[in-house]
RNA sequence: GCGGAUGUGGUGUAAUUGGUAGCCACGCCAGACUUAGGAUCUGGUGCCGCGAGGCGUGGGGGUUCGAGUCCCUUCAUCCGCACCA
């Protein structure tokens, strides 16, 4: 019998299907396991053989873990919503919901090949209303929230509302946009409109005004990377930076939770510092400074107290509410043509052109601590976003206000002794610190660090700073001005936003005659008929982005039909959390920020059992694509192969990698590929057709797409997963490379053939033989080990030497080739479930029992020690196993080939090595 | 600029975590059987050298009886973040 892949494939993946292998049901006398993917966002290209990687090394884990009595949860879904179902809907009209579904029914179709154990009743898509139903109700929970410090969680926002009635702002101590104080007769005096617009302030989904790229003739936000030198990347129409008011969430409120709970995970270090970056911490003080001859101060924020007095000047950003305030009358126009000069700049303009700019605002302010006058500048440098947009400038210590102070020719003053600031500023933060004495505060002859305390501690008491912690963090705009997206559960009434009722939810997305934005310029929904409540209230035309729905789908998919709530308490109580998530690197700083900051939302309201998502994650690598090229001799139609190219003028033209084999053109392929070649003639070598290759990124403009499906028919899908795994290691980058397939499908056959000979079985009761066993079980412990550390190429190497070895052994043991397919069945389900049968079970090998592994089988009766002499290895001499070191040693010193190696000299020291050396040093 | 990673045969990689570097494959070479199949099997294959032997993990230095692995330094490549005060 053949080892006839397609055919054992089907039969399995049938069976599977019929006998509901893969379903799973909440079972307390189990211990629980739960596996995620990063589900995928199903686009019009559909899979390429990239996108396997990660399922297969999450499949090779969750079968691991249930062949070891783990109750698996092993999901999968569809991050259904998303922009270019929106844009092929502007293009062609064909509604984002119809693409959508069609992608994703070629995606179900491409997965169920490969044998991936999902439990598909469990599937979720986050454009379906049983679903968005749970992000709509999350945002309502989010307005109805705010983040209380002292409590250091999420309360709810009417018993903030409370205390507000009782005693104002007094004692309240919250995260908010801006600070505002109240009394209670004051809050209780307000008209409902100005009550909302006040806790506005303190909810965790808020309407805030934000800084956006905005382009009025496209009549949207565009993101940064949608923005090139100022015009659109689309239509090159200009785009400016305006003040939107947007829903915003307050995931800066969790900033300092979200950077404690990292150290509790199992994720990678990069990873971890990656998130640390993003969150950015760093403590610093807030200090006032007044303005001269005024009544007005402002507040800066700064890392380095202990340069107070070489403050030199001040910068506020353009957008910097300070700079109406404090701008003189003479330089009125002068701030004013400034600030229409960085409007026009994108974001990313202002990071990318490092000319310093700026402009004078006429005013000055006070140093606190030298009492000296210093002036007030404009300048883009200094960002609107952090702190508080505005600082003191130190150009002594600091690069960015020494480039400054150079282009205006300000004063630099050095404060730390010996530092030589000519030619460049001194940023490092150590030395003593000199020419820092005022009238009240001397830090000359300190350290810089004591000098920082020192300062923190004087400012606070008297009472011109504070101590205070920023973070790089900023709050996420959760608006879009898009169709494919989540509505919002929001109307409108008297110009302030209400949430629906909860009854009322799903708040269905409408339909619209134009994915386009309206005339007067709102978003898509604003095509909408009877977009309003019973009531005839205008609900909120925006939607939500990309991240909302993949922030708790991880939660859903314990109880996925639970029409009452987002997931059980009994469902959460099982499953907990997530024990191993993988998935792209390219989430680190959005998906896995959202949905912790999600998730700690849900657990401070209670509804969730833990406060951290995803226990273990790990990132898998990309999969490059290998491009070929043939080479057409100029002007011709001839193509020249690769090694013969240079004695031609030829152009490299890419060849579809699908008609390569082994860098071995199919020239008839080629030829029927495209009109143009049909009567391509060749010059080849060695009577075959060798072609280039090169590695870029997997494209279909490079005709290096690999799709799994083809691969899947001709060597099958057991081949497939294999061979993903032995690319390399799980999170290294690599180009997927067809080459060298060959000896993975080969490695199966082999195995196969251990079973079948011709038409006749070979496993027999017999007995297994010693040689057997070892091969065995070193087999076990090498592939338990390597799938809990990831570890999976370096398994495909152990199963081809076992398979080898119990060849050569002619092993027939049911016993032993049973314990083997077992093992293999997380790595190749389908001819392990064949064999398995074959073997005489009848359940699926799904469940059998992974193999104990027993140390006894490996020991060997005799070691070979290598004798060395000053590290190097020269002769072999045997022992019985658990000979004693002394032993070895005195009877390596005693052997006549040492004493030749010695040549009458004493030795030093003798080393006996575990490894089994013995190291004489001479 | 800051941070993270990686550097080993012609190629993908491995190395019991400080113990004989190159496992397992691809490719290549030779042979067998076939003979148009990109099939199968066996053997060989880091480099230099006829050889004994020598040299070899990006380069240089160090620790050690012993270094791909640890330390210092340097180069190269890749990936994040980037005027964050």
């Amino acid at each position: 019998m053949e080892y006839n892949f397609r055919e054992i494939e089907k039969k399995w993946q049938e069976f599977w299907k019929q006998n509901q292998t893969y379903k799973v049901k909440e079972d307390a006398s189990m211990p629980k396991f739960y596996v995620l993917d990063m589900f995928p966002y199903p686009s019009g290209a559909g899979l390429h053989v990239g996108h396997p990687l990660g399922y297969i090394a999450s499949d090779i884990f969750s079968r691991y873990k249930r062949l070891n009595g783990f109750n698996v949860l092993h999901p999968m879904g569809y991050d259904a919503y998303g922009l270019p179902a929106e844009q092929y809907a502007i293009q062609t009209g064909q509604h984002p919901a119809i693409t959508t579904k069609q992608n994703i029914n070629r995606y179900r179709e491409q997965l169920d090949k490969i044998g991936f154990c999902y439990d598909w009743s469990r599937e979720i898509r986050t454009c379906e209303p049983d679903y968005y139903k749970w992000t709509q109700w999350a945002f309502i929970k989010m307005f109805d929230s705010y983040y209380d410090k002292d409590a250091d969680q999420a309360l709810p926002i009417a018993e903030l509302v409370k205390r507000f009635e009782q005693n104002g702002s007094e004692g309240v101590n919250a995260v908010t946009t801006r600070d505002v104080y109240f009394t209670a007769e004051e809050w209780n005096g307000f008209a409902e409109k100005e009550q909302q617009e006040l806790l506005m302030n303190y909810r965790i989904a808020y309407l805030g005004d934000t800084m956006v790229n905005w382009c009025p003739a496209l009549g949207t936000v565009l993101a940064n990377d949608e923005v090139v030198n100022g015009v659109s990347e689309r239509g090159g129409h200009p785009v400016e930076q305006k003040l939107m008011r947007q829903w915003c969430l307050r995931v800066g409120a969790y900033a300092d939770r979200l950077l404690k709970g990292l150290d509790k995970l199992d994720w990678t270090d990069s990873l971890k510092e990656t998130q640390k970056n993003w969150i950015g911490r760093s403590e610093g003080a807030e200090m006032q400074f007044k303005i001269d001859n005024s009544d007005l101060e402002f507040t800066i924020f700064t890392t380095r107290a202990d340069t107070v007095f070489g403050v030199t000047f001040m910068v506020l950003a353009p957008e910097s509410a300070y700079v109406d305030q404090v701008t003189t009358a003479e330089q009125k126009q002068a701030v004013a043509d400034y600030l229409a000069a960085t409007k026009h700049k994108t974001e990313r303009d202002r990071q990318t052109d490092k000319t310093v700019s700026g402009v004078f605002t006429g005013a000055y302010a006070i140093n606190p601590l030298s009492g000296k006058k210093i002036p007030v500048y404009v300048s883009d440098y200094v960002l609107a976003g952090y702190g508080t947009g505005a600082i003191m400038a130190v150009p002594a210590h600091d690069s960015r206000d020494y480039a400054f102070a150079k282009h205006f020719d300000l004063p630099i003053i050095p404060l730390i002794e010996g530092c030589d600031v000519s030619e460049e500023s001194f940023d490092a933060k150590d030395g003593i610190m000199i020419n820092s004495r005022g009238e009240e505060l001397d830090l000359n002859g300190l350290e810089v660090k004591a000098a920082i305390a020192k300062t923190k501690q004087f400012i606070e008491e008297k009472g011109i700073g504070r101590v205070k912690v920023n973070f790089r963090l900023r709050d996420a705009i959760f608006s879009r001005q898009r169709y494919w997206g989540e509505p919002f559960p929001v109307y409108y009434k008297d110009g302030m936003p209400y949430m629906l009722d909860e009854e009322k939810l799903p708040l269905l997305l409408p339909e619209v005659d134009s994915f386009l934005p309206t005339q007067t310029g709102e978003p898509p929904l604003g095509h909408a008929r009877n977009w309003h409540t019973a009531e005839g209230y205008p609900l909120e035309l925006n939607t939500m982005p990309g991240f909302a729905g993949s922030s708790a789908y991880y939660l859903r998919y314990m109880d996925p039909h639970n029409e009452n709530a987002l997931v059980s308490e009994d469902a959460n109580r099982y499953w907990k959390n997530v024990d191993l998530y993988i998935g792209g690197t390219e989430h680190a700083t959005g998906h896995l920020i959202y949905s912790r900051f999600w998730n700690k939302f849900l657990f401070d309201l209670g509804l969730v059992c833990e406060d951290e998502p995803f226990k273990k994650l790990v990132n898998q690598g990309m999969i490059q694509g290998r491009s070929n090229f043939v080479y057409r001799i100029k002007d011709t139609n001839t193509f020249v192969s690769l090694n013969l190219k240079d004695q031609y003028d030829v152009t490299p033209l890419h060849v579809d990698v699908n008609i390569v084999s082994n860098d071995i053109l199919d020239q008839e392929a080629f030829k029927a590929w495209r009109p143009e070649f049909a009567t391509a003639e060749f010059i080849l070598e060695d009577g075959k057709y060798v072609c280039g290759w090169a590695v870029e990124k997997m494209s279909k403009s490079m005709f290096n797409v690999v799709n799994p499906d083809v691969i899947v028919d001709k060597f099958g899908a057991d081949t497939l997963r294999f061979y993903e795994m032995f690319l390399g290691p799980l999170e290294q980058s690599k180009p997927w490379d067809t080459n060298g397939i060959d000896g993975v499908h080969r490695f199966l056959r082999k195995l196969w053939a251990l079973f079948y000979k011709n038409d006749q079985f070979l496993p027999t009761d017999s007995e297994p033989t010693k040689d057997a066993l070892k091969s065995l079980h070193k087999l076990i412990k090498k592939v338990s080990w390597d799938i809990e550390n990831f570890s999976f190429n370096t398994s495909v190497s152990a199963f081809m030497i076992c398979v080898n070895e119990l060849t050569a052994q002619k092993c027939n043991s049911k016993q032993v080739l049973g314990e083997l397919v077992v093992l293999l069945a997380p790595f190749a389900p389908h001819i392990a479930e064949e064999l398995w049968h074959a073997l005489g079970h009848e359940t699926s090998v799904c469940d059998a029992k992974w193999p104990v592994f027993n140390e006894e089988y490996l020991k060997e009766s005799n070691v070979v020690y290598a004798i060395s002499f000053n590290g190097k290895a020269r002769f072999n001499m045997e022992f019985p196993v658990d000979t004693p070191k002394e032993e070895v040693e005195k009877a390596a010193l005693a052997n006549e080939n040492s004493a030749k190696w010695m040549d009458g000299k004493t030795p030093k020291k003798v080393i006996v090595v575990p490894n089994k050396i013995v190291n004489i040093v001479l």
